[in-house]
DNA sequence: TCAAAAGTGTTATGATTACACCCATGA
DNA sequence: TCATGGGTGTAATCATAACACTTTTGA
């Protein structure tokens, strides 16, 4: 229980040899659905499974930098959201420290999705939230926290709309919030209150080559900084 | 950018060789007032700092198994609550990896507090949050943002009742959530809203020995297990 | 009988819900 | 002219806020 008995391989000792790594669950909302970048990867046994993007600390990197770095390895562009969720340690196998995750989740304009051109590795997909199989074990424990604090995010704040294109109609909004939250909101109900909390404004632009009316383009009222803090947004349905 | 290509002192190589430390707010209400334990500590030139309760990951810990060990150290009772914050990362004086916390935060029933006489060393006291200076920056980050996240939750959760006896009275409860949040409450509204909440229930006793009428003691109506997860609670004042 | 805190009741306001309806457009 | 989705209006319901009031107790 006192400090320093412990073995010390390592320069810094006293301190633990846990080994970290950074994990990122990349989302995207394409096609009304939500989506998570999977990156393939084989097994000793040349088995294939998907794991969330990762990679560990590099020399001189901060956490976040580590994070960013992974986003544009895979994505390319770099306007995206991005935050920690939290660390996850879970039993090592070469080892008695435990391992390490320290989890982030980021979210993706569906406008910069002309990523699968970007993306240097074809092993790389984007899988549906609901149809996602073959996640190992670890992340998948990741992905289900993100998923929590997605919903719990989207609901107080305006982050949401880092999913949408510059420009979207109200009904992509709702259809957002829908399939992440999985419920049915009703239509006029969600127009009165994004209107009235005076979040969106009128683009003064509208849908074209539509089969029915078109609707009306809607753009946020917001800088990114004050979407996490500040404003108090309630989109409790 | 790729793997493999770092510095490796460490037996894990490819992996980083940031230290890890793991740091605990530990919340406690008395007096009407929301108190933290704080740790003396002399630094190299003999000057007195603050910090959290903190250590680092020892050989077959996991790392909650390890702030779960620091209450233990601290507070000698087993009964609290407790639970991660996130990965803090900072510039390491001695390395070119970043130093790394993880934080915690923690709540102690006031009742339970016959600790003063439980922890082992002099050093360390419960100080006022509104009323600590001299913790040192990396620890405040962390106070502060346990803050943030202790106010969030005890809105959307009971888990402030952590910090409550087993039996209370509405006032305190009030009380409690005046403090935290720093606002004023209107007592009838507060009373109708947590009652019909049906969350607590009446226990049957009484103060003793007020001058003035005796309140009724409640106690909570959930399990610990059901605090965080599960039940629609929306404490929004 | 007074002060202090417990506890009740009432009304006004504002948000949410449910639902019916009209509008614009391409096929 | 029909189907489809965009968009408006309204009445009922529910939660909240504000505030005045009564009750109990020890000093």
């Amino acid at each position: 229980m006192e400090k320093g008995d412990e073995n010390s391989k390592n320069t810094a000792n006293q301190y633990s040899t846990n080994r970290i790594e950074i994990d990122c669950v990349i989302f995207n909302f394409e096609g009304e659905s939500l989506k998570v970048l999977l990156v393939k990867q084989k097994d000793n046994h040349g088995n294939i499974n998907w794991e969330l993007a990762n990679d560990c600390i590099k020399k001189g990197e901060t956490i976040s930098g580590t994070a960013q770095n992974i986003l544009k390895k895979y994505i390319g562009v770099d306007n995206f959201f991005l935050e920690q969720l939290k660390a996850f340690g879970y039993p090592s196998p070469s080892s008695s420290y435990e391992d390490i995750s320290i989890g982030y989740y980021a979210m993706v304009k569906t406008e910069d999705k002309d990523l699968e051109n970007n993306v240097f590795s074809p092993d790389v997909e984007w899988v549906s939230v609901n149809e996602i199989s073959g996640l190992n074990a670890k992340h998948k424990v990741i992905l289900d926290y993100s998923l929590k604090e997605l919903r719990q995010n989207i609901c107080k704040s305006a982050i949401g709309f880092n999913l949408l294109p510059e420009k979207f109609t109200l009904l992509q909004v709702m259809h957002l919030y829908e399939e992440i939250l999985g419920i049915e909101i009703n239509k006029s109900n969600f127009r009165r209150k994004i209107l009235q909390m005076n979040l969106v404004h009128d683009s003064n632009q509208k849908e074209e080559a539509v089969s029915h009316r078109a609707a009306k383009f809607y753009s946020l009222n917001m800088q990114q900084h004050e979407m996490l803090s500040s404003r108090e947004i309630n989109f409790n349905f």
